[in-house]
DNA sequence: CTTGGATATAAACATATCATTAACATTGTT
DNA sequence: AACAATGTTAATGATATGTTTATATCCAAG
């Protein structure tokens, strides 16, 4: 448990649904601010650092994408979390025959959100900093160090790598255990995603498994279709 | 083979306003598909993948909000703009409540549509909401994750998943104990309901049920001509 | 300017994955 | 019984990926 207290801007223009959530929210040890409508949010949110927005899209006035475009615009990093995903997961046609306040009304599954908070809050926000700052990577007993480009294996002499086969295996190190999709990375480091790229990322795939072959645990598997994804075993 | 172009879907039924728009979007960068009516945007929208579709509302035959109603039975991600002359407000509402990422009146300056489309393919728009989708799902033993197509049975070497499994497991999770219509799930997975796919989709019904023999609590039954229903018993 | 080494891409061939179809068996319905 | 719906396995062709080798490109040292 972290000691400096998570806070989270919550933009919801139903006042009940928005209360519950927001209770819901405080009992599990977050603090909440509650803005009734994009205009009152979008207030709040140049007031108060937060760490994480959970955004109404079907709000009057002011909808959470609009809302989420002006906040991006002052905040490259905070998490946004939109409230109608689940609402679009939902059975369609279900939801057209139901009122638009019954589907607030109905059990909200909020195990799913407060997993979801926890998830962006740790992990995800891990990758964004990851992404933007980060140079010295663990890769089970491998170290990577992308300043120097040199991957290291214990105390054997350093492996040198191209600047392509850094930004890859960077990439693959951020998304750790996780997905890194094809086209994310293709863009990403070749800045264009045509089969003769997509053919050339997966040489550099073929070379750094043969590197990353001095330690068994470290594989890089592929997910057909998706992308990759460097695993550590044990 | 994947492409980075921004395909959009256009369902128009003035013809001398459906291709200056089209081609304005051209113009600006995007790929455009033109359909003249809603039944030919159906059936666009079911062999082509969109980044998003504007729809106008007011249409002979079938309107934008049966259209839209339609493709959010077999997709409940892409984002949908509506195009309309009538500025009434339940218009507006009938919109958001299908999941409408944006409501624009028409004659409109093209440089707002312009800006909302890119607002909602902006970088981080949709990765946003494909974050909020729900990827972990229990069924007995077994956990599916959907984004790492891996089924684990509990410390099992998980079972890899292709991406009709994939998905088919999915629908039937999230209908977990309830009937999953055959018709629905061809449509949402195969975006077609004939004979032929409605023949291989049982032969994926087979291949889950060998999967899913481990833990024998859970079975997925036939309703003879209306579906299939995945049970977790006890 | 040219040479050599490092690097990126392309070509070529091998293998793996995947969706579909065919074929035949079984079950459900009337 | 007769027919339709479903169960299951195997074969097929298409596409994605794995890997090695050849070629092109860049750039610094001579």
């Amino acid at each position: 448990m972290s000691t400096n207290k998570k806070n989270i801007l919550l933009v919801e223009d139903d006042p009940n649904f928005g209360s519950i959530l927001k209770e819901y929210l405080k009992i599990n040890g977050y603090q909440v601010t509650l803005a009734k409508n994009g205009i009152e949010g979008f207030e709040k949110f140049k007031k108060e650092k937060f760490s994480l927005c959970l955004l109404d899209v079907m709000m009057p006035y002011k909808d959470g994408f609009t809302l989420a475009k002006e906040i991006r615009e002052i905040d490259d990093l905070v998490p946004l979390i939109f409230l109608t995903a689940k609402i679009l997961k939902e059975d369609v046609l279900k939801g057209f025959k139901l009122g638009a306040d019954d589907y607030l009304t109905k059990p909200f599954d909020s195990e799913v959100l407060l997993a979801k908070i926890k998830s962006i809050l740790g992990r995800r926000m891990i990758k964004e900093v990851a992404d933007t700052v980060e140079t010295e990577f663990k890769i089970g007993n491998f170290s990577l160090n992308t300043k120097l480009r040199l991957l290291n294996y214990l105390d054997q002499k350093p492996i040198k790598l191209s600047p392509k086969e850094n930004q890859l295996l960077r990439l693959l190190a951020i998304h750790i255990n996780d997905l890194l999709p094809r086209d994310q990375a293709l863009n990403k480091i070749w800045r264009d995603d045509n089969y003769f790229t997509s053919r050339s990322m997966d040489v550099y795939i073929a070379k750094l498994r043969k590197y990353l072959k001095k330690d068994e645990r470290v594989e890089i598997l592929n997910i057909h279709g998706k992308g990759f994804r460097m695993v550590v075993n044990q």
